[in-house]
DNA sequence: CAACGCTAGTGACAACAATCACACGTTCTG
DNA sequence: CAGAACGTGTGATTGTTGTCACTAGCGTTG
């Protein structure tokens, strides 16, 4: 509301890598036309189908995206952590909202609105190069992600999952994380695949030594073999 | 070379949504820096995995987009008519070719650098809305599939792609089509599974009168029935 | 016309995954 | 402390899909 609650603003909006290369006059722009909202840890921020009239940058926890299957079963497509983006692709186009996303922690987002930012991008071509790279590295990615899981079993599916979860967020530090505390249903859920299958492949892995599974943990000790499996054999 | 020649690319590029809403003169200048080249059937436009520094227009004949699956297959993930665009993301982002694309029939092609679209983009915010509105698109389209493939069997895979196939290309007139000469390979090849599965499930649509298979050709006889099986009975 | 290539049709079998069912432990909670 | 809720480990069953094998028709071409 005041000038320090933009300065906050600011700087949350920053994080995002979109912004960071705005100039100060445009950054303060965004933050004039931008809100923070909160939302506690199982909090409802959109659903599939609504109409989506802005977009949210993550400041502070974590957020869930997910979707339900044509048979009614939710998958997970991504977890969000601070600085990543959310909600632009509808916010861009105007059109519905294409999945649900859901707060997993107490969550500090910052909103922007359609209008506030067309406006912006009028006068700041700066930002449309960023939002045009930053929907390339969607494409890519959705792209990717598609001929996975068409084409690769749930061992590769799996494997490849481990290995993303445990990359450090750019933001830490360089060295791969080496437990997860991921609930085999989660996992299940992220690789589209049931919990069921999710251990047996799990157990197969840890017989040949690949992770070990311990009181609620899962730990990788061999990076290498998983990658390989990630790669179909 | 000529002003005949220009004139020329300006109406072909003008045939994708992407540049009709430019002024003439930002028309002019993208036709400037564009040129046209000519493919023969059966040619490869581009490999997966090539740097990609430009992006095409279709302006005359059919190419298909096709990728390698891990097991070394090939699949095709659209088949693309005079007026769309591909290449656009390697372009954008400079990164590597993210598919094959190779020329169905002879192709006439108009050929936009970056470099030169990063000229006129800077001039033409109007230019930006429509790239991210494509690109927008292109996201939404991918993401679709990619829920498709995952989590719709055969059957509803394969209703989806007749269906796909069989509605008229937005130039045209109104009325979808109902015959369709696609080979059961490649039905197959677009909906990543095997020609047997395929021919099975289209033999059965043919005894349930959804289908008639008659010399090569499909047609479709039940349209309403496809939709419901397209949506998961 | 014989040989070849391409498309279509189909049966047999194996591999994989979905589902159901149940047992065991932990942790949370009334 | 009892019981619910949850995560985990596993077996049995069933259905779908991929692979292999073989047959057959049709058109091209040498």
């Amino acid at each position: 509301m005041n000038t320090d609650g933009d300065l906050k603003k600011e700087k949350l909006l920053g994080k995002s890598f979109i912004f960071d290369a705005l100039d100060d006059q445009a950054r303060q722009e965004l933050a004039n036309f931008s809100y923070v909202k909160r939302y506690a840890a199982g909090d409802k921020i959109f659903t599939m189908g609504e109409p989506g009239q802005s977009m949210m940058a993550i400041a502070e926890g974590t957020v869930r995206v997910t979707m339900f299957t044509p048979s009614d079963r939710e998958v997970t497509l991504n977890d969000l952590q601070a600085g990543d983006v959310f909600g632009e692709i509808a916010m861009l186009d105007g059109q519905e909202r294409s999945a649900n996303v859901k707060a997993l922690t107490n969550c500090t987002l910052v909103v922007l609105e359609r209008r506030a930012l067309l406006d912006v991008l009028q006068r700041n071509p700066i930002l449309s190069v960023r939002l045009i790279e930053l929907l390339c590295q969607r494409v890519r990615r959705s792209d990717e992600r598609m001929i996975e899981i068409a084409f690769l079993d749930l061992p590769a599916r799996l494997a490849k999952l481990l290995l993303r979860l445990t990359v450090a967020p750019p933001a830490s530090e360089e060295k791969p994380l080496a437990k997860l505390s991921q609930s085999q249903s989660e996992l299940a859920s992220m690789i589209g695949n049931t919990r069921e299958n999710v251990n047996r492949c799990l157990r197969k892995w840890q017989k040949a030594e690949l992770i070990n599974l311990q009181d609620g943990w899962l730990i990788i000790r061999d990076r290498d073999r998983l990658e390989a499996l990630a790669h179909g054999e």
